[in-house]
DNA sequence: TCCATACCATGCGATATTGCATATTATGAA
DNA sequence: TTCATAATATGCAATATCGCATGGTATGGA
């Protein structure tokens, strides 16, 4: 007896999850059945294909060659879904997009009700995450980022450039308007753990006062009044309580780009999402960048 | 939603067979099933994949996209299920073998018989045809082949050489060795459609009488008396009625093979069924070879 | 024309699968 | 120790799936 290709699929999932309650949930199914399908994968190949542990299921050698074999099926079974999407023609049903919140909350959400009143019935599904969610695993149909380009091999469309500046609450804007050498508290990425650089040399003193891993974070802490902090023009300048000061001049940033698995990209959803994205950040370019000197 | 992967593997089915019926015999189903598997998912697809005609189901585009995926699926559960079997390193459980009808019954027979009573726990299957199966598929796990070489990407182990010869029946044998300008007539095999080369300058007259795809059937003519069959040594030898004449002189014949799929050849009970083919093929190579002049 | 054949569609009862509720066990923190 | 948590197992009822039987339709040959 051979095992049914879900049964395989059931396999890769607890492979993966390592236990049941993770498979299940996976799988969208009940735990119990994630437990029954492996039982009786188990008995159509007469072999146990995992340890029943105390904390989970551990995966036999032969579990481990089904998990990876029912993982080029997985492969394949997305990349059909993909290209049947890609074939879509039609302007209903589901369409999920990704973005940043901070951009879907200062940039896109026009965008996004213009959309939907354009196409109601697209069922349009929007993923505000700063995580670049897998476009091969079809987590998402088109993704809006900010990065300096597509990357992989993904299509990708530049809806615009922006700058970012330096912005703080009016009592810091005040304070180092007053005396250019007061030391500058910063608040900064995580990842950066270090002063922008290019920041103007009339303002000689800084320091890191704090960093986070979050732009949500440390515009709260900008907003707060905890220091000086580096952000995309249209963040600061949409944020109450900042206004943008001298100390960093207005300098390149990460583009921002609509991008989507070349499969999927011509999908007529698709397609009309970004015809309407791109006139859409044609009309709202002086956001994010300086005017020009 | 999205169809199941059993689905998907319904679809590549009906797309195959082109009906309800022969996807059904594929699958081991009702055909009423492969029915309701194909409603399910043109359901979860929202997109029609078969046109209904009174004469079967007919792709639409996004079938067929769906049946390209799933054979790639199809062609990994197969790698999984060789590379399983590979891997089992038990003496119980099904195994499949395939040769030529002839060669088992005059050759095989035996070594068969000595497995079975070695491993009763083996489920042996034996498929007795001239086709060559396809060992990728699993439609057998090892292949006893008369051929030049393994072939392919298989796995092969020569278990002996053969010759082959002419043979015809008594009567025949008297008149030629009487006259050796008679017209001797051929029984042979399509493929040739050609009296065989190397024929003994002795006998100068021949034509074909008859030709045949099988070689049952070219046995059977020539017991009949209806002409002279070039054959092995060992299905001469073996079939009554038959002498061997001197018309064509014993000469090298396609050798007799094991052959594999590389991920199944390591399997316990494949390699304990070499084990008794070796020694069994050396025991009877008399049968196969023309004593040394 | 008529019949045999090979398809597909659908209703119904049998069966298999699934989810829920409950019981059980191991682990680690208070 | 005791309790909370996170796992796996299992009985039972709801549900989905399946196979069978019946009916309908087009095709091709006698």
């Amino acid at each position: 007896m051979e095992p049914s290709w879900d049964d395989l699929r059931t396999v890769l999932s607890l492979v993966r999850g390592a236990s049941l309650a993770s498979a299940a949930e996976e799988l969208g199914v009940n735990y119990t059945t994630v437990a029954r399908r492996i039982s009786r994968a188990e008995t159509a190949l007469d072999q146990k294909l995992f340890d029943r542990l105390a904390d989970g299921y551990r995966p036999t050698e032969a579990g481990k060659t089904i998990a990876e074999h029912a993982a080029r099926m997985e492969d394949h079974a997305h990349g059909l879904m993909r290209q049947l999407q890609g074939q879509d023609n039609t302007l209903r049903g589901p369409l999920t997009i990704t973005a940043p919140q901070l951009l879907i909350a200062h940039a896109l959400a026009p965008a996004i009700d213009q959309f939907c009143t354009a196409y109601p019935e697209i069922a349009l599904h929007v993923r505000a995450t700063n995580d670049l969610l897998d476009l091969n695993r079809r987590e998402a149909d088109l993704a809006i980022r900010i990065s300096r380009d597509p990357g992989d091999s993904l299509k990708g469309l530049r809806l615009t450039q922006q700058h970012s500046a330096s912005f703080a609450t009016q009592a810091w804007a005040d304070r180092i308007a007053d005396d250019p050498d007061t030391l500058i508290d910063w608040v900064v990425y995580a990842a950066y753990q270090d002063v922008p650089r290019n920041v103007d040399p009339t303002f000689p003193n800084h320091r890191i006062r704090l960093t986070f891993d979050d732009m949500v974070a440390i515009r709260a802490a900008a907003q707060a009044g905890l220091g000086v902090a580096r952000m995309p023009l249209f963040l600061g300048r949409a944020t109450p309580g900042l206004v943008q000061i001298p100390v960093l001049p207005p300098q390149p940033y990460a583009e921002i780009w609509a991008v989507g698995h070349p499969d999927v990209w011509p999908a007529a959803k698709v397609t009309a999402f970004r015809n309407i994205l791109v006139p859409h950040f044609r009309s709202i370019r002086d956001k994010f960048v300086a005017k020009a000197a």
